[in-house]
RNA sequence: GGGCAAGUGGCGGAAUUGGUAUACGCGCUGGUCUUAGAAACCAGUGCCGCAAGGCUUAAGAGUUCGAGUCUCUUCUUGCCCA
């Protein structure tokens, strides 16, 4: 028995892949991207699931004659290179750099078809000198701006957060109390695009619908109106935003932000500057705005309901409204919103039902639900729609106010004071004047020198790089400090891509036209949200000032792997320990191996650092080969859900892989036998059936059943060894099936191609699509239940079947001597007799 | 609380989209080989039954000649939003 070195041949064909081109330059252009990694240290089990899909994708289509663009970066800024700085007294450059070239080679050990001439990074001062050109082409097109904003404010950190690194009101790092503090913040105005970054999603038919979905309620449209209330005894009036009118007539209290500029004459209060205080510990999250206990602030305030005379409802300042969504002002109706009812039980308020289905009233919560209108005057009767109709009818006709449609996304919030990011190419001078630098000083680099030991942003702390001058005027200028959120970098990475070193711009026009948009974008559905919505946005708003670009979506289709996931283990102090400190004895018993106490197995999650449940794709490529991990991560199970990491399934990838390495060495080896035509003929129609199989499973991205053929496909190849095959036709299909294989196993694939003396490595078999099936299996029931599969010749007509089934032993004797009553018939399917009784 | 998925052997999962349920792999059992083990190979493996046969896709109903797949109700789990 031959023994494959997996470790010889992966090296060999590396070497290969490292220098080999998808481009063909005549096919049809295929863009295949993975998203990028940042460059944390070593590469994890979820980067080799997301590669290897990628490289599935990217070797199919070259294969099938695509000119393919496949190519790899790094997300390189992020503050866990600051950190790791502080930790190690290392530079984050020089930290990313290290990671990066640990990464890299990774990356090749795993014999992925990436184009490493197209790498790029985003810390490269070649990436981020066209991310500053682009910002500022943003901000003259009007799509930047400064705005002062509650933020949420890390004190620990020192640093603004964005809503998802507050946990229950705490910084995800820190973990120390979010402030709400106001900042001058640089803004891309991403609400402009609202409409269209909900509309276009219509157009992406290649994304997941759960995908489209979860964008379609972050962005979130809200159709609604705007009511002036005009306050009692003054001019004033207040202005509120709601998407129920219809419940107008069950308005019991006004609610104000506390940042309402109404407050101004309460800003002297004792009582009201503690209210604002708690008010602002509160973060700005809705999470923790629901889950905040209401609390209120009344003031001497009242005003007048605009369609019940006499009726005056109080003014309070609440927690729960927030300046920056509406008018920062609303009003309550406690019988159909949970935070109102619950505001107004505390404060004792009216609680008045306008809408009801019927049904009894649970006086514990609001009902929320539609229904008919009561209690509305002229809205009677109506139900929810209609009556929002009418309303906001009679609100504008009579001047009280008019429809509004708002949108839940905020703009996006760039900056980040921290040194490790893209720093901002704007400036500030004396006469207080902010303006971009010429783009002609670009790139702004991030200086060397730098101590991220001291308090707060590094930059700013550093008065050499900070103080500047203008370079048209002269002027003596300060420069910007922040740097950008590193999800600038990622939302233009796949068009710098496709000219990677051009240097007049952040891209060649002609490359992104050709290239773009990318025809199939992989990554995690961590992602789901807000990358894709950037990038969204940067595409529009490219094409928006660059009319020579013309790309309404950057990512014609989308695929959201599954993550990887292991068992993790704790020792009886509590301790996490690593699957190699521990010993299996059954499926619910471990115990560890320094000491053979027990350990608690706890159940599969998503690897990660926190809990040890990690599995070192280096060491198992090292132990098992580079083709093996790849099987056994494609075949587990379906690329979009879970995989569970397990040991004994990458032993059994590896086994297999030497199996077929023997197969090869056994058909090389094998003396003709006697022919049979007949015999020929039905196993090439066989194996014709399975490469069409595993074709239209890699095309669905349903890769574990790709697999699953190609263990048939094993078996089947097993059992005709021994019969009357020519080894002409036997080299000759194994060929096509290995060369089916590369795009799996890409090293082992290749060295037993080039054993059986394979020239056109790179070509797809093809599918002989009339031979496909020319017997079929035909389901023979009786009053429904199946008796019998028989084969027949395809297109087989009833009444031959019929003959065929009174013959069988298994099936005549459930219609001899019978009456059937009735025959029901699907060509090459099935066929039903109905035996009456 | 709302929305969206999903629920198939001991486990991961398959089922041409309404037409063979449990492919394929793991695990397990027995055997061959071996001093022994590993590896390899052969056989078996949803449940009940000696067998013929019957039952089985979370539970229950419905539509249909025929339901894992469609509809309704209930339960459970996961994700997103609150």
């Amino acid at each position: 028995m031959e023994r494959v070195n997996f470790q010889v041949i992966e090296k060999k064909w590396q070497t290969k892949f490292v220098s080999q081109k998808l481009y063909n330059d005549k096919g049809k252009k295929f863009y295949c991207l993975e998203m990028f990694p940042y460059p944390s240290g070593k590469i994890h089990m979820g980067h080799v699931r997301n590669y290897a899909i990628g490289d599935v994708i990217a070797r199919y289509k070259f294969m099938n004659g695509f000119n393919v663009l496949h190519p790899m970066g790094w997300d390189a800024f992020g503050l866990p290179a600051e950190n790791a700085s502080k930790l190690n007294n290392l530079h984050p450059k020089e930290w990313t750099n290290q990671n990066i070239k640990t990464m890299k080679n990774q990356l090749k050990m795993l014999g992925l078809s990436i184009d490493w001439d197209l790498e790029i990074s985003t810390c490269d001062k070649d990436y981020y000198k066209h991310q500053q050109e682009l910002f500022i082409d943003f901000y003259n097109q009007g799509l930047v701006s400064r705005k002062e904003t509650y933020v949420n404010w890390d004190p620990v950190e020192q640093t603004v957060l964005a809503n998802e690194q507050v946990i229950n009101g705490r910084g995800w790092r820190s973990n120390a109390i979010v402030e709400r503090k106001k900042l001058s913040q640089w803004f891309f105005n991403i609400t402009k695009f609202s409409e269209n970054l909900l509309n276009d999603l219509d157009e992406l038919a290649g994304w997941p619908e759960k995908v489209k979905l979860m964008q379609k309620n972050w962005i979130g449209k809200s159709i609604g109106c705007e009511i002036n209330f005009d306050v009692t005894n003054t001019k004033q009036e207040i202005k509120v935003f709601t998407t129920r009118p219809d419940t107008i007539f069950g308005a019991s209290f006004i609610a104000l932000s506390s940042d309402h500029p109404l407050n101004k004459s309460f800003l002297g209060d004792k009582d009201f500057q503690s209210f604002k205080k708690n008010c602002d510990r509160t973060g700005t999250t809705e999470e923790a705005l629901a889950n905040a206990e209401k609390i209120g602030f009344k003031t001497d305030l009242s005003v007048k309901h605009p369609f019940i005379k006499n009726k005056k409802i109080p003014v309070y300042f609440a927690n729960f409204v927030l300046m920056d969504y509406g008018t920062g002002a609303i009003f309550g109706c406690p019988a159909h919103d949970q935070r109102d009812f619950e505001f107004a039980k505390k404060y004792k308020l009216e609680i008045t039902t306008v809408v009801t289905d019927g049904n009894k009233q649970n006086n514990d919560e609001a009902y929320t639900g539609g229904g008919k209108l009561i209690n509305s005057d002229f809205l009677n009767n109506l139900n929810v729609e209609q009556a929002k109709e009418r309303i906001i009818k009679e609100i504008e006709s009579k001047k009280l106010g008019k429809s509004k449609t708002l949108f839940r996304l905020k703009d996006w919030g760039i900056s980040r004071q921290r040194y490790w990011g893209c720093p901002i190419p704007m400036i500030y001078l004396e006469d207080g004047t902010v303006t971009p630098v010429d783009k002609s000083e670009l790139p702004i680099e991030l200086p060397q020198d730098i101590d991220l030991n001291s308090k707060g942003n590094p930059l700013a702390n550093h008065p050499k790089w900070k103080f500047t001058t203008q370079k048209s005027t002269g002027k003596k200028a300060t420069r910007e400090t922040d740097t950008l959120d590193t999800f600038v970098d990622s939302s233009w990475y796949f068009m710098r891509f496709c000219s990677p070193n051009f240097s007049k711009g952040p891209f060649d026009e002609k490359k992104i036209n050709y290239w773009m948009p990318v025809d199939q974008y992989i990554g995690g559905i961590e992602h789901a949200i807000l990358h894709l919505l950037y990038s969204r946005f940067f595409t529009k708003g490219i094409s928006e000032f660059n009319k020579s670009v013309n790309i309404s979506e950057p990512f014609k289709n989308l695929f959201t792997q599954g993550m990887v996931c292991h068992e993790s283990y704790k020792d009886s102090k509590g301790e996490w320990l690593y699957p190699d400190e521990i010993e299996k004895i059954d499926a619910s018993t471990a115990i560890k191996k320094s000491d053979k106490s027990r350990v608690i197995i706890g159940p599969p999650e998503s690897m990660s650092k926190s809990k040890k449940n990690t599995i070192d794709p280096e060491t198992m490529i090292q132990n098992y080969g580079a083709d093996a991990v790849r099987w056994f991560i494609l075949s587990d199970s379906p690329p979009e859900k879970d995989v569970q990491w397990s040991d004994s399934g990458v032993i059994s990838a590896n086994k297999f892989l030497q199996k077929i390495w023997n197969l090869v060495f056994t058909i090389k080896n094998r003396k003709n036998s006697k022919v049979d035509k007949a015999i020929e003929e039905k196993f090439s129609k066989e194996i014709n059936n399975f490469i069409n199989k595993i074709d239209l499973s890699i095309k669905s991205f349903r890769f574990n059943v790709s697999i699953a053929q190609f263990y048939e496909l094993y078996n089947f190849l097993k059992e005709n060894l021994e019969k009357n095959l020519s080894n002409r036709i036997l080299t000759q299909n194994i060929i096509n099936i290995l060369k089916t294989m590369v795009p799996f196993v890409p090293h082992i694939a290749n060295e037993c191609l080039e054993l059986m003396n394979c020239e056109n490595l790179d070509k797809w078999p093809k599918i002989d699509k009339t031979k496909l099936s020319e017997q079929v299996k035909l389901a023979v029931q009786i009053n429904g239940k199946t008796r019998d599969i028989i084969e027949i010749k395809k297109d087989l007509l009833e009444k031959d079947i019929f003959e065929l089934v009174s013959k069988n032993f298994k099936t005549k004797k459930y219609i001899e001597n019978k009456k059937i009553s009735r025959t029901i018939f699907v060509k090459n399917k099935i066929v039903n007799y109905i035996i009456s009784k």
